[in-house]
DNA sequence: GACCGGTACCTTGCATTGCAAGGGGAAATC
DNA sequence: GATTTCCCCTTGCAATGCAAGGTACCGGTC
């Protein structure tokens, strides 16, 4: 009842962390092997983005096709309304791996600033 | 003359990667030892985070100041103008504490999608 | 056959954040 | 006195993610 409070880690505060970051988790989550938002959300979720929300996923999707990185094409289920879902393009996944490079230089370089420029 | 184009190492795109991490990270720098705007930049640089401007900076020391996260006043200087130098208030410490904490678990959320969510 | 919960997708309005591009002024050096 | 280095600041602007809302399909239950 009251515990829709608990896990708000801390929202409105690390949403801003993601910026820059989602698209590249998408686009890695296609390149392990095809998905669709909704499974997509839910991978995250298991991996320890969970303050990911769902608007956020659509529109991305949808910029990543239209971006040439990421194709589209629908599938029946059984379990609920067609599926679509999204294949990662040969652009894409180049397009990660620059990604994933820029990603891990800042990440380092934060790391070094907040242990005060010491050591690595 | 025309070798402002050549480290760009990436601008637009990763200047998005810096959302919500830069004002961490001055706060962490003021933490270290108190400092001013000018140098701030130039620390930043050093390690590995070359791509922050100047008129990010600026505004954001005054906002971590209205929140009372860091403390100004001003110094003389014997190379140029007044520098207006920041110490790290005690609210301050703590927030870079909630704030280092939040970066390190979405930085270990993002590299375990990126490895495709085997091992750590 | 009416209803419900889970599945699955999408859109609008908004707030936050960082940047580029500009400006100004103090001290030292030429 | 002109230039350079230091040092601060402001005004648009664009990008990004969210909340909140909506639509619709499906299988099962009553």
């Amino acid at each position: 009842m009251f515990c829709m409070v608990a896990r708000t880690v801390s929202t409105e505060r690390s949403s801003q962390l993601l910026k820059g970051v989602l698209d590249m988790c998408l686009l890695a989550i296609v390149a392990e092997e095809p998905s669709y938002g909704y499974e997509m959300a839910q991978k995250l979720r298991e991996r320890g983005l969970g303050l990911v929300s769902e608007g956020s996923i659509y529109p991305l999707l949808s910029r990543l096709q239209k971006q040439g990185l990421v194709e589209g094409y629908q599938v029946a289920s059984r379990e609920g309304p067609q599926r679509k879902y999204y294949r990662i393009a040969e652009h894409g996944r180049n397009r990660l791996d620059e990604w994933t490079r820029e990603w891990r230089e800042l990440s380092i370089g934060v790391e070094t600033v907040l242990r005060g420029g010491r050591d690595v």
